[in-house]
DNA sequence: ACTGGCTCCTGAGGGC
DNA sequence: TGCCCTCAGGAGCCAG
């Protein structure tokens, strides 16, 4: 499921195939995505060129001249560069094909992901003009949290997930995180000091930064630019391990539900 | 200003 | 073998 670390992964894999690359063809076979995708989009994009792919959040953005189309990787998309002939497989909605020859694929089984044309200043769009700063960046880290924590008292799980404190960190990368700096997933927010949040926000940190050196991780159906699957599921001390010893004290790691989602912790070394 | 719950969707996996 | 049920989840949206 494509958190930061896979979206970015599938941007550094494409990139340098499709920027300079003009869009020839558009085709949409399924519209019915996590937003309606613009009847129109085929026609406003036909004959744009990509100047660069970059990334905000979990959004895929490709620079085409003053606009921007934005793709959003949902929880089982992926984007992949195909070069013909190749076979359209079930839950292939859109093709684009470049000027190269090269046709970039998107895929998403569970239609979670979204494609978007934004034709002026695409950071003023509502999707992402109220997200929080990137957690890779310098405006992340341990104060900036103790300060956006001080009036919330949800559980710091739901905090370090809500998009507007800090953009890309989903359930894996909150879990693994939380395990690594010690922290209990349940605890409210405001009550967590500023030496822990330094702690949490260098986890974080690290915990992606790895992610994303192991090409992402892939439980189910996550591929790069290229159709490969990541690694770093390997490397999780936590998410996906409820009844498994701890990595650290071998205590029995708990799994509950928490926010709608499964959490899994240390009773005894998160507190 | 926050919080928690609901919603979209398909495929995997377990139980029988 | 096959069917049915449950679960998984990103994140926008809404009601309280």
């Amino acid at each position: 499921m494509p958190e930061l670390p896979e979206v970015e992964t599938t941007r550094r894999g494409l990139a340098p195939h499709v920027e300079g690359q003009r869009i020839t063809q558009v085709q949409v076979f399924e519209p019915r995505l996590r937003w309606p995708v613009d009847p129109g989009l085929a026609q406003v994009l036909t004959g744009l060129t990509v100047a660069r792919l970059e990334r905000r959040a979990k959004y895929l953005l490709f620079r085409l001249g003053a606009g921007a189309l934005m793709v959003h990787l949902g929880m089982s998309g992926s984007l992949q560069l195909k070069h013909p002939p190749f076979e359209r497989l079930r839950h292939d909605h859109i093709l684009l094909t470049l000027g190269s020859g090269a046709v970039l694929v998107f895929n998403d089984p569970r239609r979670f992901g979204s494609l978007h044309w934004l034709g002026s200043a695409p950071e003023d769009h509502r999707l992402l003009a109220h997200l929080g700063p990137e957690p890779l960046s310098s405006a992340f880290d341990g104060a900036y949290l103790a300060a956006q924590a001080k009036s919330r008292s949800a559980p710091v799980k739901a905090f370090l997930m809500d998009g507007s404190v800090v953009v890309g960190v989903g359930n894996i990368y909150a879990t693994e995180a939380l395990f690594l700096a010690g922290i209990h997933p349940r605890r409210p927010a405001r009550r967590i000091s500023a030496a822990r949040y330094d702690r949490l926000a260098a986890e974080v940190k690290t915990v992606l930064t790895q992610a994303i050196a192991a090409g992402g991780t892939t439980l189910r159906d996550f591929v790069d630019g290229s159709g490969r699957p990541g690694y770093f599921q390997q490397t999780l001390h936590a998410y996906g391990r409820a009844g498994h010893p701890c990595p650290r004290c071998a205590t029995p790691l708990r799994g509950e539900r928490l926010a709608q989602r499964a959490t899994v912790f240390c009773p005894r070394c998160q507190r």
